[in-house]
DNA sequence: TAATCGCAGATTGTTGACAATCTACAACCC
DNA sequence: GGGTTGTAGATTGTCAACAATCTGCGATTA
């Protein structure tokens, strides 16, 4: 925490420091920040976000809080309940089986995009990438093959050089990594990682070769093993603690109460 | 204008006006209202949103606007400059471009999950809007048939279940419908109409065969026939008036600078 | 005359205060 | 003892005022 600029980075340049002066509202730093934590895991599916205690965090007053708040909502990273306050999202199930469905949809699209308009040159990079995979892989270090996975799917559809394509992908992508928070550490290591980076190297052939077909397949079915490779890490994860009595239950108490008004409320 | 419901409707049964209390704060109610402005033509791309006279409009004060604003920002409909205002999206033709290829990828996916799990109850109602488009076309008054390719297209995408997927299409939706708006009333009227609905027709028979390839192609090749009209109509629009003189132009004035600066600022 | 400068009004960015609502705990009743 | 009621503290929803910035127009000057 505390980790806000608060004093201004004097050592840029002064042209560049005036147009973020510009372009930089109080707002868009908490958004960002929020946002950074949300992604980083200090911040958790289900904690609740305390206006006063984040402003005064952040010197800010109440007021870019909430609008940060709106447009986190809308992105879907937190939820918020009227007089209750806002909460970092926790994803059901059953939504992210549905984003998986999108997100496969997207990729199979990038993927024949690919075959068709990639570069020498963007090839050679995405190489260099599953060469770096393979190494997190078969070293010791498989903590690090999880943003670098992340980095890869960026990177291919970066290259489509759809820019819609590329804020669609990443809104689903940004809910799926809180939906996997909880089971990632655990769930990614049970041996999946050879078998994800054998799919990743199938993908790179089939774009490089220029088959369009295959290269859309290749994506599609990549999602879609990565979505069971979640399930099942999911179910172990569930197994593991028999009733789910650790952490924060969202509905106790008198919560039983004002979600059976709100579901009447439709 | 002033069609906001400041008076509440107290003919509504007591625990519905219960349950609404709780869950619309005045930034829902804001948020609802210029998007439906801005969705129904009231405001056009380009047209600047003033906080003070929105917030006088609404009776309400410029808090729950800016709110609204942060989320209708994240939605994609409107677009902030810092210490300028918010303004209605124009959306560029190469992003309406761009999202209409990500909006084929998810009809494609819709036709390929309808076909397998569509029932005999949804074919029905969805051959009933064949025949009111149908009557809107041959009949005079195709003012009617946008909205009805509207609604036949949205139901499409609610009957896959998959709300994540329909969540994610609207959103491209409502920005294709804003790039649209100003080519729309005269465009579609060169006799796309029959071909559309033909298009349709299609659609609805290869999801009632069950061929699930066929009714994926077939959803995928009509979004990009719609491109395609619209690129059509838009090159009509755009020859009809020779210099693009008419209109709010966002850019002059000491505004270059500014942009300038923006660009400088990456 | 054309360009620049500077000011007044308008608009946005931010803040602090007030009102409404919720949460938790204690007193009370049955 | 179990359950209800009521109250105090905390939190959110909304508002109005202040500060910073921008916009347009007139004055000034070369």
């Amino acid at each position: 925490m505390s980790t806000m600029p608060s004093a201004s980075p004097i050592g840029a340049s002064p042209s560049s420091t005036i147009a973020l002066l510009q372009s930089q509202s109080l707002t868009t730093l908490v958004r960002r920040e929020l946002e950074r934590m949300i992604l980083e895991g200090e911040l958790s599916p289900g904690d609740k976000l305390n206006e006063a205690a984040l402003a005064a965090q952040l010197s800010v007053s109440r007021g870019p809080v909430r609008e940060a708040f709106r447009a986190l909502q809308e992105s879907g990273l937190v939820q918020t309940e009227k007089n209750r306050g806002v909460f970092v999202r926790e994803i059901p199930m059953q939504e992210a089986d549905e984003t998986y469905a999108v997100r496969a949809a997207l990729e199979q699209l990038v993927g024949q995009m690919l075959a068709v308009s990639i570069s020498p040159a963007q090839i050679k990079e995405l190489r260099q990438m599953l060469e770096r995979m393979e190494r997190a892989v078969s070293g010791r270090s498989p903590d690090n093959y999880h943003p670098l996975n992340l980095q890869f799917h960026d990177l291919l559809v970066q290259f489509t050089g759809n820019d819609k394509l590329l804020a669609t992908y990443r809104r689903l992508v940004n809910e799926l990594n809180l939906y996997r928070r909880d089971t990632l550490a655990q769930g990614s290591k049970v041996g999946g990682l050879t078998v994800s980076n054998g799919e990743h190297r199938r993908i790179v052939q089939a774009i490089a070769s220029g088959n369009a077909e295959e290269a859309g397949r290749s994506m599609y079915e990549h999602v879609m093993a990565s979505r069971a490779r979640m399930h099942k890490a999911k179910g172990v994860a569930e197994t593991a603690l028999p009733d789910r009595e650790k952490g924060h239950d969202p509905v106790k108490g008198q919560d039983k109460r004002r979600v059976a008004m709100r579901e009447a409320a439709l």
